[in-house]
DNA sequence: CTGAAAGCGCTAACAC
DNA sequence: GTGTTAGCGCTTTCAG
């Protein structure tokens, strides 16, 4: 899924006109004896119109197929019923729209939003220029936006609010935060795993993640907390920082087996970082559970099938698409920008046992 | 991701004016002192406009933000440049978007439309009717159609060709196919997986997936002909037709194991199949590959990471969306409908050795 | 109850 | 070079 050409691409040939012209009102209006007006408030089912004609138009459209532009209808009512969802990518790796719970993410939006009769404009946006999300609000594309995680950048976000635009984000609570994010609780999630590998027996429980990445930070502060409430002391170097890149997680494995400290479990900031661990591990010889417990976080459907089983943190996928929809609808509606916190479980599995 | 109401839900209040009235280009035009026309020529680079003026208009519509509406300059000319993607949903279980390789098809398209300037609209269709997928067209929403996966109803795809909706389906071949079709070669990678099981040694290879739907048919045949090749018999009670929900597979999986017939491999029809194949397969003590040995299709991202690492016939996902996307362009400019046929290539891993 | 006319925000002849 | 004018397909006063 890599590409190689630039966003900058050249907008290519000529789009033009679809079809010889398509259907309209006045077609209609003339096969069915009545004006332009009349066809409109029929089709908008006014009481103002006649029954008998209501009817007639009603048939006549329906047997030729014939729907409202809604283009030229938003344009007229100044109404918009499409919301953006962009999914940031990574510009120096072009990695994207690749882990498995944002892809879920993606799905839980789209019914939310058909659940509300609104369409879904899905894009792509720079991780560094998350303000140009802003654009299809502009250009009048869409009435609100989602971003799918907020990456480093909360000033460029926070500059998006204050310009009046319309949006919420995936991801974690800041400090100063003018914008509303609907998130699971980073925080108590990365305490729950991290206290179950203590009271599993973990003596030395290494965090893999990239703590630049707010909810990952979050989720290591949680972390942190659940050594402090154990008792346990903090040693920095079983923090590893990596990024969400297999080569550069298996890397990562490799070093702290290689070069120590010693640790006896890990606590990976997402399902998929877990699973690339544990391969690695198993690997290079080290088993799981038996010699390293692994939890993850996120509870993507494959966690349950993954050998062993993965202990996870599960985000509750549906009600967050719900969640972010209904921030988004309430904002555009004029309500304040509200930051949600979702509620996180342990799934215990085999892969802690 | 299960969602409890139906796609005809209420419409909901009103979603009005977004906003007090944005910025048009009649302000920028009476704010640098010229008409709206010149405004709009400048903006669009004509060379008709002065340097000068051209300079200043681009640079007030910057420094206030003014970015073109869309809505009224698609009115205006006629254009689209929007796609719609249609993801298939089962009415019944509603499941939907939850396949990883739909997922990574949908990124893929993403890529190709961005790269060639254009904007995606996601949405679900019914999968009982896919037809009504043609509304986005029709309504002028979208210049063109893309729909993953084609389930039944090869008639009302035929018949919308016929209406002359300009669209391209992710599936597999079929005779007297009036639409175009992007597909893996499915005939020949289930011949691909299947003789290399045989190969492997396998004596007596089962069939897990849904023949009804036409790709599945297809890796069907596929594996039909590589027994034929290899002249084994076919015994039919060793095609078992599992939908593609997991508690139906792993009825399956415990009958087939429970009341025979005997069988040595197994080739799924995905790879998330596989895999449910195999964690049940293990549940019921029965060791992958030491005693059944398991082959999927698509190679998804996580195929590589799953334990054992799963042999599976890759679809090449990224040419997918260039394919598709390529089709559909091609079809929108006027040319004919028109199949393509995607290499396949075997992955061989640790499932079937 | 229905039609004529104006206008949503923009572009493209057609004048000057 | 620039402004004036008409009109994309629809909705909605305002008169009948």
């Amino acid at each position: 899924m890599t590409r190689s050409k630039p966003d900058s691409a050249s907008p290519a040939p000529a789009p033009k006109a679809s079809a010889a012209s398509r259907l309209q009102m006045a077609d209609i209006a003339r096969l069915a004896g009545v004006s332009v007006s009349t066809v409109s408030r029929a089709l908008a089912g006014s009481p103002l119109v006649n029954e008998a004609t209501r009817l007639r138009v009603a048939e006549l459209a329906k047997s030729l197929k014939y729907t409202i532009n809604v283009g030229a209808q938003n344009l007229r009512l100044k109404q918009n019923r499409t919301i953006a969802v962009n999914v940031p990518y990574d510009p120096a790796t072009r990695q994207h729209l690749s882990d498995p719970f944002f892809l879920s993410l993606i799905g839980s939006l789209a019914d939310a939003l058909t659940d509300r009769g609104y369409e879904m404009l899905l894009s792509r946006v720079d991780a560094d220029r998350l303000d140009l999300a802003a654009q299809s609000f502009e250009t009048g594309r869409a009435a609100g936006i989602v971003l799918v995680g907020q990456w480093h950048h909360h000033d460029q976000l926070n500059e998006m609010a204050v310009r009046g635009v319309p949006f919420v984000v995936w991801g974690g609570q800041l400090p100063g935060q003018l914008y509303a994010t609907v998130g699971s609780d980073n925080l108590q999630g990365g305490r729950l795993a991290t206290a179950h590998l203590i009271a599993q027996g973990a003596r030395r429980v290494a965090f893999f993640g990239d703590p630049e990445l707010p909810e990952v930070n979050l989720r290591h502060q949680g972390y942190l907390l659940a050594l402090k409430d154990a008792g346990h002391k903090v040693d920095a170097r079983l923090t590893r920082p990596a990024p969400f890149v297999r080569e550069a997680i298996e890397q990562e494995v490799e070093r702290l087996c290689a070069e120590g400290p010693r640790f006896d479990s890990v606590f990976a900031a997402s399902d998929l970082m877990a699973m690339t661990v544990i391969s690695t591990l198993r690997r290079l010889g080290r088993e799981v559970p038996a010699e390293v417990r692994v939890a993850g976080y996120d509870d993507i459907e494959l966690a349950q099938h993954f050998h062993p089983p993965l202990t996870t943190v599960r985000q509750p996928i549906a009600e967050a698409g719900q969640a972010l929809i209904e921030q988004l609808l309430s904002q555009m509606g004029g309500a304040r920008a509200q930051p949600i916190l979702l509620p996180t479980t342990l799934e215990v599995r085999e892969s802690t046992r």
